[in-house]
DNA sequence: CGCTCGCATTGATTCAGATCAATGTACGGA
DNA sequence: TCCGTACATTGATCTGAATCAATGCGAGCG
C-alpha cells in the first residue's frame, strides 16, 4: 500500500486517520456507513516526498485527494518543455487524466499524503450516494473555471500580468490575511512558477523584481511572499486598459 | 433548410423539435416522461445569427445545448484583448460561467439554435434522474481535458505547432474522412482562430501558408480546409523534439 | 559554523511573433 | 455579372520575452 519515500516517514499517520480527512471533506454529511466502507476499500494511499511522482502514469484516469501537502499537475509537451496545468493544496481533489495527446504527471511539491482512486471505480461508487457526484461535478467545474482563467492568461496576458495574477490567485488559496496585506509560503520553485505561467525562470525573476521595486510586494527567503498592495497588483494583473 | 440570408429564418423548427434533439442527446435513454417535461419547462430557446451573442451575460452560470450551428465562448481580458476559450458544435453542451475575473460571452459563429438553462435549475432537476448528472460530469471532464490541452498549447507551443494542433482537433470534431485525408468547413474566421490560439491574424495566416507550402494541406475559399498529411501535421503539432 | 551546491537574480544578445503597412481576394448584394 | 467591402495574405520593422552568460544568495550538510 503506497510507497513511503526512501528513508522513512517522520510523522506517523495511519490510513484511517488520512481517510477520515477525505471522508469529512468529500463524502456527504449524512453518508451511509456502507458507502464510507466501500470507498475505503477502493482507496489507495501514497506518501510522497518533494519532487516525487507518487504513481506511474496510468492508462486510466485517476482521482487524487490531497490529504496533506501540495502538488503540481504537469503536462509534458515534449522533452524539456513542461507545462504546469494546475497546483493543488490540502483538501483539493485532483483529476489526473490518462495519457492522451500529452502525458500528465502529478508531482509532490513537498511532503504529501495522497489518497487516490481509479476514476471509473470512484464514479461507480459515487453513483450510490446522493450528493457525491454533485460534489465531484462541483469540483470538476471549479477545475474547469481555473483552467479557463489560465488559458486566458497564457493566451492574452504579458509576463507581468501573469505573475501578478498568479500571486493574487495563490493568496486566495493559501495566503493568510495579515494587518498589511497577505502573507504566504509558496511551496513551488521559480521554475514551477515559470512552467505554470508559460514563461522562463529568468522572466519570472525579472518581473518579480519589478513588482518588488514598485512596492507591491516583498519577499523573504525563497518562498515567503508578502503582498502589500492588492489593488495595485490587481490592476497589473490584466484588467488594465493598456491603450486609451 | 440551410440559411440563405438574414431576413427571416427559412427552416421552421418548432420548439418541441429542437427540444427533442436535446432530449435524445442528453437525457438518459429510459428517462421518465416527468423528467422530460420538467426539463422542457425550464429550458429557454434562442435562435441566433452569425456574430450574435444570444444572451446577456448573467450573474448565474448557464448551460447551453447547441441544437444547430456552432459557437465560440470568449473571455474578455480587456477591451481589444479577447481569448476564445472554446469552440462548440452541434450536440455540444456548453458551460458558460457567470462573470468572474473575466467576462465570458457565447457568440454564434453561424446560424444557431440554442437551448439554454440556468445551471442551478438544471442541476437541481438533473439530480432526479439517474445518469443525468453523470452525463453532465462526463461532459465537464471533456471540457476540462480540452481546456488543459489548450493551456499546454498556449503555454509551451510555437505558432506553427498551435495551428497544426488546431487543424487536427477540428478535423476530429467536424471533419469528414475523404479518400486522401480529411475535409472540413471551418465556421470560424482567421480572427477567431487567432483569438483561440493566442496569436494575431497575420501570424495565423503566415503559418497557414507555410503548412500549405509544405504540402500538408490545401484550402479552398475562406473556410474549406483539406488535410493531406495527418502524420506530417501531427509531427508539427508539438510532439517533435526541437533540439536533439 | 562555515562550505557548498542548487536555486535565484541580473545583464547582454537574439529571435519569434506583434505591429504597422500595403496589396490581394472571396462572397453577398444590387 | 459586376461591385464594394470585409476578410485574408504578404512584406518591413519593432519589441517582449527567450536564450546565453555570469554572479549572488540561502538552505542543508559535514
Amino acid at each position: 500500500m503506497g510507497e513511503h519515500g526512501h528513508k522513512k516517514d517522520t510523522r506517523e499517520m495511519t490510513f484511517p486517520d488520512l481517510f477520515e480527512r477525505f471522508s469529512s471533506e468529500i463524502l456527504p454529511l449524512g453518508c451511509a456507513d456502507a458507502t464510507h466502507l466501500r470507498f475505503q476499500s477502493i482507496a489507495r494511499f501514497a506518501s510522497a516526498r518533494a519532487g516525487d511522482a507518487p504513481f506511474i502514469v496510468n492508462d486510466r484516469d485517476q482521482i487524487v485527494f490531497i490529504a496533506k501537502g501540495s502538488s503540481k499537475l504537469v503536462a509534458e509537451a515534449s522533452q524539456e518543455r513542461e507545462q504546469v496545468v494546475a497546483f493543488h493544496f490540502v483538501g483539493d481533489l485532483v483529476l489526473v487524466p490518462a495519457r492522451g495527446a500529452h502525458a500528465y504527471t502529478l508531482y509532490a511539491l513537498d511532503n504529501c499524503d495522497l489518497i487516490f482512486f481509479q476514476s471509473d471505480e470512484f464514479f461507480k461508487l459515487a453513483r450510490y450516494e446522493t450528493g457525491m457526484i454533485d460534489e465531484a461535478l462541483e469540483r470538476a467545474m471549479l477545475a474547469l473555471a481555473r483552467s479557463r482563467e489560465k488559458a486566458v492568461a497564457l493566451g492574452r496576458k504579458s509576463a507581468q500580468e501573469r505573475l501578478a495574477s498568479f500571486f493574487l490567485n495563490m493568496a486566495e488559496r493559501i495566503g493568510s490575511k495579515h494587518e498589511e496585506g497577505w502573507v504566504m509560503q509558496l511551496p513551488m520553485s521559480r521554475s514551477d512558477i515559470a512552467d505554470s505561467l508559460g514563461l522562463t525562470i529568468e522572466t519570472v525573476s525579472r518581473q518579480l523584481s519589478e513588482l518588488r521595486d514598485a512596492g507591491l510586494l516583498t519577499t523573504q527567503g525563497r518562498s515567503q511572499v508578502h503582498l502589500l498592495d492588492w489593488d495595485g497588483l490587481a490592476s497589473r494583473a490584466g484588467h488594465l486598459v493598456p491603450a486609451e
